[in-house]
DNA sequence: CACTAACAGTTAGTGCACTAACTATCTGGA
DNA sequence: TCCAGATAGTTAGTGCACTAACTGTTAGTG
């Protein structure tokens, strides 16, 4: 009990940061730390409740969420190696190895090795892969639906995470 | 091969999608699809990049990032129970259970039986834990600069996610 | 008072997600 | 030609994150 509760909802719930950053021009470090702090947590909660919003989706179809978004990959372009995957998607090989013996063994992909490059995998989507492309149209509006979220709301979080993207994929 | 590649880049890279659902009152179907796609890719990518830029800045205080999340809400209120924390950071009790064991090993917190009601833990901050704010602080400053976002572009952000945590947290 | 509901937390099992260490293949020179 | 270094993927190990099934505690109701 050495700090007392500064609200009882817990993380710097309601504090809407004021926009004054031109005709100010040092903002105040206290709130900028506890912007960043809203904006960390934000980000993880927003990213685990909408991943949680796809689960019971996805279910009928087989599929996890980064198993959705390899499927949306290969639906873009088939035959694709580990490592391309990985960087659409942002994915360590690691990650994606055992992910994608999954869906072999799902039977929605092959994994041969690349004809030019014995080192890589060629991974092409089976008949029963593409076609589950079809159950898939449905997804997306549910989600939608479910998310209950104005086009132009989606716009702009889609807008804002574009950036962070931007700022932070490249550097690494 | 069935379907060729509509871009190098893979999952739509740069359909940047046309605002006017006030004008037009039917927005096609077929853009609000890819448009989600690009939101729960966009989200789960922004969400995995940010962690990752936590991991080197958190890995001098011995924390991981949900294991940050949870020092956050005690630093805010010390003694908190484990359903308390799992509200505060969307997570389930079962996904606290081991991590809070892994603080108290590392000697961050105490877990002991709450006096009023035996069912439930009384995670408290030890005097390491109390003391590990001050390291913490460093963190958001760092981030800021890694990330290399404008502070507008992370309200806009704020903003958009505290909706999107805003319809799915209830809801549930 | 007993007994059932609800509740708090834990455990088991599956599946990401990362780093580090490894195998196998390919490539560019000396 | 041979071989050092880069590259593609896998494996091991740690730590989330979820659901389902479990133990133990509390509280409400007949």
């Amino acid at each position: 009990m050495t700090r007392s509760a500064s609200t009882p909802t817990g993380i710097r719930p309601s504090r809407r940061p004021v926009t004054r950053s031109h005709d100010a021009p040092t903002v105040s470090p206290d709130d900028l730390l506890k912007l960043d702090q809203q904006v960390c947590f934000a980000l993880a909660v927003a990213a685990r409740n909408v991943i949680g919003l796809y689960r019971p989706v996805l279910e009928p179809l087989g599929l996890t969420h980064p198993q959705y978004l390899v499927m949306l990959a290969l639906w873009e372009r088939s035959p694709l190696t580990v490592r391309e995957i990985g960087r659409l998607i942002s994915l360590e090989p690691a990650t994606l190895s055992p992910l994608l013996k999954r869906l072999e063994a799902a039977g929605l992909v092959t994994r041969d090795r690349h004809p030019d490059d014995e080192r890589a995998l060629a991974i092409t989507l089976t008949e029963r892969g593409r076609r589950l492309r079809e159950q898939a149209l449905e997804v997306p509006p549910q989600i939608v639906e479910r998310l209950g979220l104005r086009i132009e709301d989606l716009e702009a979080l889609h807008g804002s995470l574009t950036r962070v993207i931007a700022a932070t994929t490249p550097a690494d």
